[in-house]
DNA sequence: TGCCTTGTTGCAATTAATTGCAATAGGGAA
DNA sequence: TTCCCTATTGCAATTAATTGCAACAAGGCA
């Protein structure tokens, strides 16, 4: 299933930026690319040790940091896990949803006009991409309305709460 | 310089969703609210604490994740810190430069044409506030034009970098 | 006001993330 | 292709963040 190159143009930039492009990197470049759009630290490095169990947590946060520090990658909290995606020339941002975490990919298209308003207000130019933004999705607002409720819902992946039980 | 009764207002919030208003609490809002606009952890422990040298370390972290996870403050990942910010009637968002890191404060109306366009277009409401967008500054622009350079700089702050200095 | 329930705190222990360093290996130059 | 420089890795150690639990105290109720 894995891929044995991630993706060429990635390994260009990491290669053009004077990295060294490792068996590890690789990996874990696939990892993130091969777990739909968000990876966590936890499930990359279990991806990752199913090919070469020898790879150490160090290195999966070392990459991550390095890459994320130029812009490779990109690391943003998603409702209390840290999640990872590449960067590509597709860029896009998520409308998640506060009560069900369904998660709507939307292309930067909407995002452009702010930018442009930002531009013309501040002279400031807007590179944020991949941004998550919390909301209310059009189901959960059909069923609850516009409010949040009393609290949030407890922001825990299914992946992770999955494993949590299967501790106990 | 410390008032007594941070915020009113939070702390009627706090109470009607059924918390307890502490001294600990009292004083790690005023914490937040006391430093500017974003205070990180150790920020917010070495202020509290240069009140009440008791208060622990671990009662500020879970303070800080209870009221995240209500909505009470906000946290936000600023390059490579997390910081927080409480959340009150008077929403805004930041322009973060990439390059020198100067935070231009811009009130929620640059912000709301988005909105509109997402919720006509999806349906979703985003409750997203308090963002924070990396991009370039108007001077860096000017200096530099607009690329971010080779690599991005290091993403610390002034008074952590002090703080290390000073370890040396 | 004083009692009592239960949310909150601080300690100690645990788990997660980062860092220093010697060994390893990518990949440019000969 | 081989050599060599140095970026990268993995281990061990350190530091940061979270969690369990007994003691404490906020604040509703009599």
């Amino acid at each position: 299933m894995t891929s044995p190159q991630s993706h060429p143009i990635i390994e260009k930039r990491v290669r053009d930026l004077g990295f060294r492009m490792t068996p590890q990197r690789r990996l874990i470049l696939n990892a993130i690319e091969g777990s739909g759009e968000h990876a966590g630290v936890d499930e990359i490095l279990e991806r990752v040790q199913q090919v070469d169990p020898q790879i150490s947590r160090t290195t999966v946060y070392r990459t991550l940091q390095t890459f994320s520090r130029y812009r490779l990658i990109h690391g943003n909290q998603l409702s209390g896990e840290k999640v990872y995606e590449v960067i590509t020339e597709d860029t896009h941002d998520h409308l998640v949803c506060h009560r069900c975490w369904v998660d709507i990919r939307i292309e930067e298209d909407a995002f452009k006009s702010f930018r442009k308003q930002i531009d013309e207000q501040f002279g400031f130019l807007v590179l944020a991409e991949h941004n998550i933004f919390m909301g209310l999705c059009p189901d959960c607002r059909a069923e609850h309305g516009d409010q949040l409720g009393r609290f949030s819902e407890h922001p825990k992946f299914v992946s992770k709460a999955l494993k949590e039980e299967q501790k106990k």
